[in-house]
DNA sequence: CCGAACATACCGACTGGTTAGTCTGGCGGT
DNA sequence: ACCGCCAGACTAACCAGTCGGTATGTTCGG
């Protein structure tokens, strides 16, 4: 097999997709050249288009690796055997932690969703659908079972806190006075008090 | 006097911005071309650059207008003589209004701010720092005064709330079934209800 | 009251530079 | 000898900003 790694150990698919991540971040889609991203993992454009079939197509990647990601993590809590109120905190909680220690991919979700081509524009949607409906659920079933309040309607409560979530990279600093766990638990607090009957 | 306006009546400056502010929206700032903005405002090149020095010129104005508007409109309502919670709830369910009635400044606020040059991009966050505090401020009286729980700094629930503010263009649709005066009033209680003691 | 000098508001062709994507070819493993 | 993997020069398109030019209005000396 030809070499698929360089001086580095890590596959060059990988390598392309840390670097346009980083970059993408930096200093967003469009002013991120090729170029630059190639250039950054170590390759040449024929690598990327080996790999990828465009620089959209690459965008496309990040989002459907986080997105992943994110889907089996709330699965996964909404799925324990808890109380309802429990379920909900901890899935809360937990994206603010994921989302903190990837606060590029964050950047790039909410700052970037429009540069992809409009049919991987609506996949994406569609899967962050998803997403946010299982999230919805989790306050319906509580809404139902009485401990939440019906007050607001519950897709408006979902808005509400991811919107504050993709934010968080615009004012949360590692360096801060709060740790990511504090963040979290403080956000998962806002929410559920806001729910509290 | 030259004639500033042309077969409309408005005055050019200002359809240019209200084209920019349109295209940048719609398409964003990179993939939106000059000859774009002055085809859509029915001048050329010469017109554009007469009254603005660079595009980035054109979209830190609208930068410029959209904090102008909303300090104001914070200043007022937080003077008012009022209960501190009626003040707070006020000022938070304005910002969703005049938000919702200007969605087109809220998508470029919160995805173009990388595009602006470092040093309009710092003047912007100093102006939106003041307004942060401003508002922040309010909710530390509410806390001094114990009709807010101290449990949340004060900094993180502003920035929970504008979060979710700033996401209203991904996912508010004025043919949906919520009022953008509905809405308001949503989002407004559960900021109060998440302070309640 | 008039005309020359000046100022403002704009036009649109042009330039220098950048970019995504292509293509030919070579290298190394099987 | 074949094929996956990749190098890097090349192309066609695009774009921000410039610049000389025109047209319309204003100022002011005589």
């Amino acid at each position: 097999m030809p070499r698929t790694t360089d001086g580095d150990g890590t596959p060059v698919p990988q390598r392309l997709l840390a670097a346009a991540t980083r970059l993408f971040a930096e200093r967003g889609y469009d002013r991120t050249s090729v170029q630059e991203i190639v250039e950054a993992a170590g390759v040449t454009k024929g690598a990327l288009y080996h790999y990828f079939g465009s620089k959209d197509d690459l965008l496309h990647e990040v989002y459907a690796r986080v997105l992943r990601v994110q889907q089996e993590r709330l699965d996964a809590f909404a799925d324990a055997d808890e109380p309802v109120e429990k379920r909900l905190r901890d899935a809360a909680a937990d994206v603010v932690v994921t989302t903190i220690e990837n606060l590029d991919d964050a950047s790039i979700f909410f700052r970037s969703m429009h540069h992809l081509s409009p049919d991987k524009n609506r996949q994406v949607r569609a899967e962050r659908r998803r997403y946010h409906e299982r999230f919805r659920a989790l306050i319906e079933e509580g809404q139902r079972t009485g401990v939440f309040t019906k007050e607001t309607p519950a897709d408006l409560v979902v808005d509400y806190h991811f919107g504050s979530i993709h934010h968080l990279s615009t004012w949360y600093r590692p360096d801060g006075p709060l740790s990511k766990q504090e963040v979290a638990d403080h956000l998962a607090d806002l929410l559920l008090r806001a729910l509290r009957p």
